[in-house]
DNA sequence: TATAGTGCACTAACCCACCAATGCACCACC
DNA sequence: GGTGGTGCATTGGTGGGTTAGTGCACTATA
C-alpha cells in the first residue's frame, strides 16, 4: 500500500479510515493501530500518523488513552450523517460534472447502469 | 472570484480554463487574457499566470507567440477525448464511492434522477 | 522610428505544509 | 519496581507555492 504523493499522507491515512468506518469493517470500541505500529507497518514517520490521530480525535471519530492506544468512538448516528453527506457530495458534484460536459439525464443514467457491474466492489 | 485557498493558484487557472473549454465557452482560435490582464483583474501574480500559462501550452490547450498574446488551439479530436476522459473518471469513482456505502443499482438511478433538475447547470 | 503591449527568463525572498528525529510522560502488566 | 508499549511535545529541515522585482525580446500600430 502505497500513497498518493500529490496528497498529504496524514488526510490519507483519514480519508482511509473514515472508509474502514464507513464500511464496517470498524467498529465503536474497536482499538486502531498503536501511532508506532502503523508507522512502522506504512513505512511513515509517527509523527505524520500522529498528526492524523489528533485530527480524527478533532472530528470525533476516535479518543485516544494516554498509554493504552486509540479507540473507535463514533456513533451509529454520527455514521448514518457521514454516510449521507459523502452520498450527497458525490451525487452533487457528480451530476454537475456531467452537466457541464453536456450529457443528458437518460444518457448519464445509462452510463450508470453500463459501468456499475464493471466497477470493483469497495475495498 | 477568488480562489480555494488550499490548492495551487496555478493548477486551478489551468481547471478553470479546461471547464471553458469544454463547455465551449472557449473556442479554438480564440485569445485568451494577456498574463498581465489575468493578473490584475484576479488580483495575482503574474508570475502565477505565467507558469499556468506554460503548463497549458505544453498540455496543447494554447500556443503562445511572443508579443501577440496566447491563443487556444484545441482540436475537436483533442476536446472529445478531454471530455471522454473526465466523464469516465467522474463515472468510475462516482460508482466507487456510491459501491462502498452500500448502495444499489437501483437506489443510485433513483437518486440521480431525483437530483438531477435540482442540480445547476454547468458554469 | 517610437511606443505600448505582449510573452519570457531569471533571481530572491517569504511562508507554510509536510515530514523527520528525539525525548518525555503515562499506563498496563509482570 | 521495572519494562515495554502507548500517546505527547518540541524542534528542525525541506520543498513547493506564491509573490516580488527586473530586464529583455518580440509584435503591432501610430
Amino acid at each position: 500500500m502505497d500513497f498518493d504523493a500529490t496528497r498529504p499522507i496524514y488526510l490519507q491515512i483519514i480519508e482511509l479510515y473514515k472508509r474502514a468506518l464507513l464500511t464496517g469493517e470498524l467498529k465503536s470500541g474497536d482499538k486502531i493501530l498503536s501511532q508506532r505500529n502503523y508507522a512502522e507497518q506504512y513505512k511513515v514517520n509517527p509523527n505524520t500518523v500522529q498528526r492524523a490521530y489528533r485530527e480524527m480525535e478533532a472530528l470525533g471519530l476516535v479518543e485516544t488513552l494516554r498509554g493504552q492506544g486509540t479507540f473507535v468512538t463514533v456513533t451509529k448516528k454520527q455514521l448514518r450523517t457521514m454516510k449521507e453527506e459523502t452520498a450527497e457530495n458525490a451525487l452533487h458534484s457528480f451530476i454537475y460534472e456531467m452537466k457541464t460536459l453536456g450529457f443528458t439525464l437518460a444518457a448519464v443514467l445509462t452510463k450508470v447502469q453500463e459501468n456499475w457491474e464493471k466497477e470493483a466492489n469497495g475495498r
